[in-house]
RNA sequence: GGCGAGAUAGCUCAGCUGGUUAGAGCGUUUGAUUCAUAAUCAAGAGGUCCCGGGUUCAAGUCCCGGUCUCGCUACCA
């Protein structure tokens, strides 16, 4: 294993459109605090750097909807997640931003150089432009009919709706989001990353070189190198960002994947100016924290970046946490589900130590998990408050009540006393392996064995009986309960740095270095302890209710909310002579078979009593084959038949769709003839 | 359909390069205890390690096939 002189810690931005909420945390910025924290306990050259990401197009957008500009939003959810973070004590030495004037010439210098050194290739596209705006239009700024669905507000990168992904030339009647004119096709030019001249590197230094990965970080990199690599472009045409710096590159600017990972180098530049050996060294170790949506930008992309540039590190591990469900459901910043930091912080004062060990203890380091409050009450009552604090809270009031809060002289160790000290060096050497590597729930455990340690070691010596006979002995005992504390505080800072703090209150002595957890002289005699305090508080059920409440008022007034915006508004008027020309028949299913190789089609088999003839239909989904045989449904009998997969689909089969999207078929109420006619 | 990741005790998860009776925490049962926020300590119960094949002296662990969940991607109304 390499050793290296020194780290770089860098946390996923956060993008500044919203809050930051518990997945956030549980995926990156804890994981990323409490490995920071712990190297900087080791005494080792750390710095943690992040910010937030506050270019592309969905701030644009959101500050259109609100009548404010891109800087109005960002200036608010930069203050906000940075007050957030703070208040939950992550420790980053510096939240920066990528509007900030350094990253402004970090990221341009950055393009420049790979432009200067022929790193990109120049393509020449046609793309809709916005005659009256003035501007070239971004796929989300172009709204129009969804082919597919004829949902008539489709963005030009896909279809809420129907979910298809589109692109902006798919849609009928385009008409710019910003001026609602009619956009024009024009000529621009875009600079392309070209990803495959890195391949051949990015392989053997991933698949040779980093085996050590974590496996969904491993298998993805390998799914895309396998599936080979494509150029990507690196400008876009949009008024907010940071100008491409060419010649004749007017009002493009960097597209947001390119400028956010250099905000990293800006941040760092930022902090200090010796930021080049933490880039530039090959002595620095970096790690990326993030969440596995961001594997490929930071296993593929931007190394490809470093290395075209020439002067930077790669990173030596990115470990990527999976998602984390909230109730059972996928957090959802649009539909209001989620537990936010902010919130949070302002409900559970003091409590942030309960959120930071729910949120470890439960993270999503190898597969999707799923917090709940209940779950956040068990851990906080049945392991902080009963095996944690009451531990800290036995050893301290036992030494008040027989030593006046004074620090015992201990005196011959037994045996036992021996082995319950000797448990703390392994406890140490596991910790610190699974921080390494990257375990943290797992880590977590082990500081806590500390206390269930102590617990154990108050339980089996009785300090309180045997104070009848032997009081000296007692000295003893409370002096090691002491020694344990005093060690659990070291442990458990990088996890719960504010229950630390609180401990170290009580012990009343300074900190204690990282190398000196295992040791068992870290508290001298004669000196005098602070008053004992409860490091953590029951919660009760009413409290959990209140959250689940609160969560089940945002579901059912989103649900609302998505009510009114999923009833579309009347069509236009028709003539009955249009109506008369659809002709809609009551048909029988005869047969019902998968379409090969699709995920959602069925192909049926219909007696509609006029002929009998193929549909090919979306329902995949929602029906099986076999349970449709028989039924009787509504279909539009003369509509131009269409190929679907080699299939000739001879009709529509007329079905409701559920504002989920699930579709449902519009039978007769009672058996009715095949072929009868339906107006 | 393609690719990736998961599937182990009621719940949340460990089990690294295959090797003795499959582990931990929480929950549960019983007992002990009272210094402590009805907290703690001990013991017990609880597992066809998703299913089916195969390799091996030996498989949760390796190989093949399948099922289910999550994600990416394709097709699509």
């Amino acid at each position: 294993m390499k050793k290296f002189k020194r780290h770089l810690v860098t946390s996923a931005l956060p993008y500044a459109n919203g809050p930051v909420h518990i997945g956030h945390l549980a995926g990156v910025y804890i994981p990323s605090d409490i490995y920071t924290r712990y190297l900087r306990l080791r005494g080792e050259d750390v710095i943690s750097v992040c910010g937030s990401d506050e270019h592309g197009v969905p701030i644009t957008i959101k500050a259109r909807a609100e009548g404010v500009t891109p800087q109005d939003i960002v200036d608010k959810y930069h203050g906000m997640i940075k007050e957030a973070f703070k208040g939950l004590g992550i420790a980053f030495d510096i939240y920066s931003r990528t509007t900030s004037p350094t990253h402004y010439k970090t990221a341009s210098d950055f393009f420049r150089t790979l432009y200067d050194k022929g790193e990109f290739t120049e393509q020449v596209s046609m793309q809709y432009f916005d005659p009256e705006a003035n501007q070239f239009l971004a796929d989300r700024y172009i709204t129009g009919t969804c082919p597919h669905c004829s949902n008539e507000a489709a963005y030009g990168d896909q279809c809420e709706k129907c979910g298809s992904t589109l692109s902006p030339t798919d849609l009928l009647n385009p008409r710019s989001a910003i001026s609602g004119a009619v956009p024009v096709m024009k000529e621009t030019k875009h600079w392309y990353l070209p990803l495959e001249r890195h391949e051949p590197f990015l392989r053997e230094w991933i698949l040779e070189g980093h085996k050590e990965w974590k496996a969904n970080v491993y298998g993805q990199c390998k799914s895309w190198l396998d599936l080979g690599l494509q150029p990507r472009a690196v400008s876009r045409d949009l008024d907010w960002g940071i100008p491409v710096p060419v010649e004749g590159a007017q009002g493009k600017v960097l597209y947001v994947w390119f400028d956010a990972p250099i905000g990293y180098i800006s941040a760092t530049k930022e902090l200090t100016p010796e930021w080049e050996k933490y880039w530039k060294d090959p002595e620095t170790k970096m790690v990326h924290f993030i969440g596995k949506d961001n594997i490929v930008f930071h296993c593929i992309v931007f190394p490809a970046m470093l290395r075209a540039h020439g002067e930077y590190n790669l990173p030596e591990n990115v470990p990527a946490n999976e998602f984390l469900n909230l109730e059972g459901d996928k957090i959802s910043t649009s539909r209001n589900w989620a537990v936010w930091l902010h919130e949070y912080l302002e409900e559970f004062p003091g409590k942030q130590d309960v959120l930071r060990y729910a949120l470890c203890a439960n993270a999503p380091e190898t597969k999707d998990n799923d917090f709940t409050w209940k779950e956040f009450q068990t851990r906080n009552n049945n392991e902080l408050v009963a095996v944690l604090g009451n531990f800290v809270n036995r050893a301290m009031v036992l030494t008040h009540k027989y030593f006046e809060g004074k620090v015992p002289q201990p005196g011959a160790l037994t045996d036992y006393d021996r082995e319950t000290l000797a448990e703390l060096p392994p406890l140490k050497a596991s910790l610190e392996d699974n921080v390494e590597n990257f375990r943290f729930r797992e880590a977590l455990k082990d500081a806590m064995n500390i206390a269930r340690l102590g617990n154990k070691y108050l339980a089996d010596t009785e300090p309180w009986k045997v104070y009848k006979e032997d009081p000296d002995r007692v000295k003893t005992i409370l002096k090691i309960a002491l020694e344990i504390t005093a060690n659990l505080s070291i442990a458990i800072e990088p996890f719960l740095p504010f229950t630390a703090e609180k401990i170290l209150g009580m012990l009343n002595t300074g900190h204690f270095n990282w190398e000196r957890l295992g040791a068992s002289d870290l508290m001298t005699p004669g000196s005098i302890l602070g008053q004992p305090a409860l490091l953590f508080d029951k919660i009760e059920d009413e409290v959990v209710e209140t959250q689940l409440a609160k969560l089940d008022a945002n579901r059912k007034a989103n649900e609302a909310a998505n009510a009114n915006k999923n009833v579309e508004a009347q069509k236009e008027l028709i003539s009955f002579d249009d109506f008369g020309k659809m002709d809609i028949r009551v048909s029988t299913i005869l047969a019902a078979e998968r379409v090969p190789k699709t995920k959602k089609l069925l192909k049926l088999t219909i007696d509609t009593g006029i002929d009998k003839r193929e549909i090919v239909s979306g329902i995949a989904e929602y029906y099986q084959p076999e349970a449709l045989i028989g039924r009787q449904v509504q279909v539009l009998v003369n509509l131009a038949p269409r190929e679907i997969k080699g299939i000739q689909s001879q009709g529509m089969i007329l079905m409701a769709e559920e504002p989920s999207g699930k579709l449902v078929l519009m039978g007769p109420g009672e058996k009715v003839t095949s072929g009868a006619k339906i107006g």
